[in-house]
DNA sequence: ACTCACGTACGAAATAATTCGTAGCAATAC
DNA sequence: GTATTGCTACGAATTATTTCGTACGTGAGT
């Protein structure tokens, strides 16, 4: 059996964000979008590296059915940014998501939108915690 | 005049972790407290060293009236964290804060307390967005 | 005075992540 | 068929971060 593909380093997310908004593409294509979002030019051996060590990693797959290999992400987008979410809640809010909400939603601009959004959010988990497993009051 | 201290590191925010939490120290202390908190014993030059690319850095102070020199945290636990929060929400949420509220809160346990606890919040957001600058509902 | 314990300073090795140059191969253009 | 273009492979330089060894100084104990 084949591992679990490791937590993406930055230059790797950059890259799967890639993937996940536009789907399977070429180096080049890769390669182009990068560069424009950064305000500097990529160099195309650079992706093409990146792309080759994450397949090794497994956090891409890859047809190479033509002569310009075509890579998709072969991790869920939810499922990594919430690894990444756990690793940054313990290294920096010693492991309270809370805290993270807190200063999230505090220190920044939210609009009403969102606030309800958030509502709507909170409502739901509620519902979910008194419905599924009443049991689960013990933690509170 | 000096520039603003730059964003710490891992290993910098686990001892920034360790000053915030139990306040100036020791080389010694910290490294003891860091030992604890990992499960490996860290090298007493390890931490030193830290220490002393952090004061360059302007990450920490510190006091050397005594032979044993005594270390604070220069910078501010919050403003800390907001800056590592921005970084990593532009990486990992491409700047949404409002996905990474939902990612925190949707996968992951939360108990009755604390979804109260950012009800709480949430009003306090909305009563300030609503006195303090009516016109911010263009957003909305 | 001598030695031991304990501290700082600092160079540099080890590790991790990113970047790119060069080589070589294959399809297309001429 | 030869040149040109565009691709992959891969070694290796670069940069960033973390770790530690060694040298050296100073004060306390004897």
């Amino acid at each position: 059996m084949s591992k679990a593909p490791p937590k993406p380093t930055d230059a790797e997310l950059e890259i799967l964000n890639v993937l996940w908004q536009h789907g399977p593409a070429t180096v080049r294509a890769i390669n182009d979008n990068l560069s424009h979002r950064r305000q500097a030019e990529v160099g195309y051996t650079t992706t093409l590296k990146m792309l080759q060590l994450m397949l090794e990693k497994g956090l891409v797959r890859r047809d190479d059915a033509d002569r310009s290999h075509v890579y998709r992400a072969a991790v869920r987008e939810q499922e990594t940014q919430g690894l990444l979410l756990d690793k940054f809640v313990d290294a920096t809010f010693g492991g309270s998501a809370m805290k993270l909400v807190m200063q999230a939603l505090g220190s920044r601009q939210t609009s009403a939108d969102e606030l309800a959004q958030i509502r709507r959010l909170l409502n739901d988990i509620e519902i979910q915690n008194s419905t599924s497993n009443p049991d689960d009051d013990e933690r509170a």
